[in-house]
DNA sequence: ATCCCTTTGTGAAGCGATGCACAAAGTCGG
DNA sequence: CCGACTTTGTGCATCGCTTCACAAAGGGAT
């Protein structure tokens, strides 16, 4: 019952819509230097793909294409990001302004793509009234009203392990359907509600396998000599 | 020519070391608060993932539950901690002591499961000499010898955009094969190295995307009222 | 010792992503 | 206007991961 010949259809592979932020930001880089063209070839080098696959990736948003030519950079960047849905912006709250919320905040990577920190909270008094890139710290309590009145849609959570699931309650009570979660939990949320998780000592244990493979060869373990 | 059917096959998909982590923590937490042994299906629920899935990744290492009973915590903790390498202590350098390399210095989940940050490196001579969660910051000249003194094995790369694929090359070439990379950049490394990489912006941008279409459904775009 | 109940470990089917290879489609020079 | 060349878009085979479903294996009660 699906439609797959269909060229303008909806659905989206996750891989697909996992890299298109890649294929984005190779592509600014090149606007930038002035670049008007540019190959499946080469735009794939940029961004580290096969590509074919990014032919494949790029064929699930239309024909942007010229067959002999290759891409317009400029109608690339705008059609991507239409996609990703960056031409509007986004308000994002960020909940905990410790080390990283702080880190956080002042990222340009965020400010850059049509998102805004439109408001940072946390629970501890000491921090609460600080000034940090430009915002004032509100305290936990007025959550609810600062997504309200913002239009908050996403939130970022940097909390400690212990607050995450709490804040993430009464954050999707508040109508939030979007949540980037640092902390080192799995939260628990009902259906219609997107969770990606970015957990820094996760992806250093993962190396930490490979680290090992390749130093102790198939059988042995090695000490770090 | 594979031999599939060997228990002992050293050969983990990438899928299943990734979940590995995610058991681990789980298991932690169960072991603190006492609970001896564990099922599948509550394994599973804790670590957010199907029980099937779980039982097929804990197959890899081994067969370590018993039938009509579970795995024993203490015990599996052990086991995921060897197959990850956890076992031994790993020594990371940090570099680019920014807002985001301040905040994973100072991360505790680092420290907490066998890494031991060995060193901070940045180039810019006002932060040169800081305190840094009880570590000095160098300069990034000495990264070499900081690299192979003190063993370092894993290299965190939270430098500029612009900065990281030099010291990347800097790395590689003091021998260092594990990198995580937070800089938003398709780093090149020679075969062999691994690089993982974390990129706060692209997260976002796959949020928003899952957000447009819940928002606009399969053909309007909404504005966020 | 036997039977029943629970839970593991895994064969096999299903599903989505990847990458090859090529026809279709367009450009450009003559 | 035509033919050679370039590059896209995609059908197809393949691969790896996920999920189902169940036989095998162990524990505990009687």
């Amino acid at each position: 019952m699906k439609s797959p010949s269909q060229s303008r259809d909806r659905g989206i592979p996750e891989a697909t819509v996992a890299r298109l932020p890649l294929y984005l930001r190779a592509l600014n880089g090149m606007a930038e230097r002035g670049v008007a063209t540019v190959s499946s070839e080469d735009l794939a080098m940029a961004a580290g793909v096969n590509s074919a696959k990014l032919r494949k990736d790029l064929s699930h948003l239309g024909s942007y294409g010229t067959r002999g030519v290759g891409y317009d950079v400029e109608y690339l960047v705008y059609q991507i990001s239409r996609e990703l849905g960056l031409t509007q912006d986004w308000a994002v709250a960020i909940v905990g302004v410790g080390n990283l919320g702080r880190a956080l905040a002042n990222y340009g990577g965020f400010v850059s793509r049509g998102f805004r920190v439109a408001g940072l909270l946390d629970a501890d008094p000491e921090v609460v009234g600080d000034d940090i890139a430009g915002l004032n710290v509100e305290h936990i309590d007025v959550l609810e009203s600062v997504i309200e009145r913002r239009g908050v849609s996403i939130v970022v959570l940097a909390t400690p392990a212990m607050a995450a699931q709490e804040v993430c309650d009464r954050v999707v009570a508040a109508g939030v359907t979007s949540i980037l979660n640092f902390a080192p939990v799995v939260l628990s949320v009902p259906d219609g509600v997107d969770v990606r998780k970015v957990d820094l000592s996760i992806e250093l244990q993962i190396l930490a396998f490979h680290e090992q493979r390749k130093a102790g060869g198939p059988l042995m373990a090695v000490d770090s000599q």
